[in-house]
DNA sequence: AAAGCCAATTGACTCAGATCAAATTTGAGT
DNA sequence: ACTCAAATTTGATCTGAGTCAATTGGCTTT
């Protein structure tokens, strides 16, 4: 949204400490190659708000993300507009064939990413296999996620479609950060209504139908999940 | 959906005479390593209606699609179905990080595909990182249409999906078979609903409308596309 | 603490697409 | 050509989710 003022880190940045080490892409290198790679990536900080990337872009940096949630959406025309996901830590962020970005990307709050610029990226590539086949499981398990979330959005009632993300959600925080069924919700209704392919509207009412019948209690910036088992029940349907 | 009658050929199959030579992963092998290649592959038959493979089944082959058109597709517990993709000669199925199929395969009419034993195919890869670029080349465009359709699924109306349908699909028969304003649609109507995120009565009607509104020509098994720019319009919307 | 602002909720009403129910067309088998 | 079954089209009606319109609630600013 807001113009992007970005804080590079000079030198700060050891991959050997960092948080999403052992998940995201560099987990396939062995500590003799992180050392080189650490070169190749720099920390960048967004705040909330503003975009990472746009669409039309042309890709010349690929993102690891550190620390934070990001939306990735596509607008259409006249404005309307689908979130394709919301990328997490150990996301790996920028592969394209066509040379743009296909999608956009916002901060939801404070990102941290760890940005390489594509040309050195791809010679660092070029003779480590180990890395391709990395980069290929990220894209392969992503496309799965897309295929599941085809059948969220053409064939789900809207009371599934929220029961899905809040479970679905609440099991990326959980691969994350552990076990706990309070869930906090940094994107805003909007965002989910976006997600779910539904208006804001049709989002806050199933929420407060769900707390209504005892499923979950909305609570400051996410929601707790009182009721997991009939929470599974309207997501499966 | 009936009993797979699968017709082998005991040998008789060359990748240097193979239809989709350069258009799929094998474009990325030489001569010397195509007739390894072709050891590893043995061209199988199924008949329109015949199952490829599930979605729970656990994977034991990848497959080339040589000839004839599948639908790929996911199933809800109480049936709804959601169609993920068509696939044509050209394509690659199955890969994926679970060890299962996440979707199932039909044949659409007379299908020939390049079928290859998990383990073996795994092993020729090990050594052919070109091999790998191109099959995380044809995941990462499989992820960005993938993309594409969600946008479809969540944010457009039925007119547009239609509409987008038709000139998407028209649009991959023009890349394997030339241009042409007849489009043959050998999947159902209710296999258009189920893709689309419609039902069947929906899409029979937008498809009367269109040809009501001079867009299309409803003929044998497909439609004639009369005016193509209109239907890029509603398309886009 | 009052004012202003934006996000979220709630209510009333509408409508695009689903559902239910026949026709009608198509195709395979005899 | 004739029969039966399946696919498609068409019509009538219904409804889940969208639209439009206030309110409410939380923050920030003053």
């Amino acid at each position: 949204m807001k113009p992007s003022v970005v804080m590079i880190e000079p030198n700060g940045h050891f991959c050997s400490d960092c948080a999403v080490r052992g998940a995201a892409v560099c987990s396939s290198l062995d500590a003799a190659e992180l050392r080189e790679f650490e070169h190749l990536g720099r920390r960048v900080h967004f705040d909330g708000g503003e975009t990472v990337f746009s669409e039309e872009d042309i890709t010349t940096s690929f993102y690891n993300v550190l620390e934070g949630v990001m939306r990735l959406y596509k607008l259409l025309p006249d404005g309307r507009r689908q979130i394709v996901g919301f990328a997490l830590p150990g996301d790996f962020l920028g592969m394209n064939i066509s040379g743009r970005h296909n999608f956009s990307a916002d901060a939801i709050g404070v990102v941290t990413v760890c940005q390489f610029a594509k040309a050195p990226f791809g010679r660092f590539i070029e003779d480590r296999p180990q890395l391709l086949k990395r980069i290929n499981e990220l894209a392969i398990r992503e496309l799965s996620q897309a295929r599941d979330h085809m059948v969220l959005l053409g064939r789900r009632s809207a009371d599934e479609k929220v029961a899905t993300f809040l479970l679905g959600w609440r099991e990326r925080l959980v691969a994350l950060k552990g076990l706990s069924d309070t869930v906090p919700l940094p994107m805003s209704r909007q965002d989910i209504a976006d997600y779910l392919g539904l208006t804001i509207e049709t989002v806050s009412r199933t929420f407060t139908k769900l707390e209504r019948h005892g499923v979950i209690e909305i609570i400051h910036g996410g929601i707790s999940l009182l009721d997991p088992a009939r929470a599974e029940a309207l997501a499966a349907a």
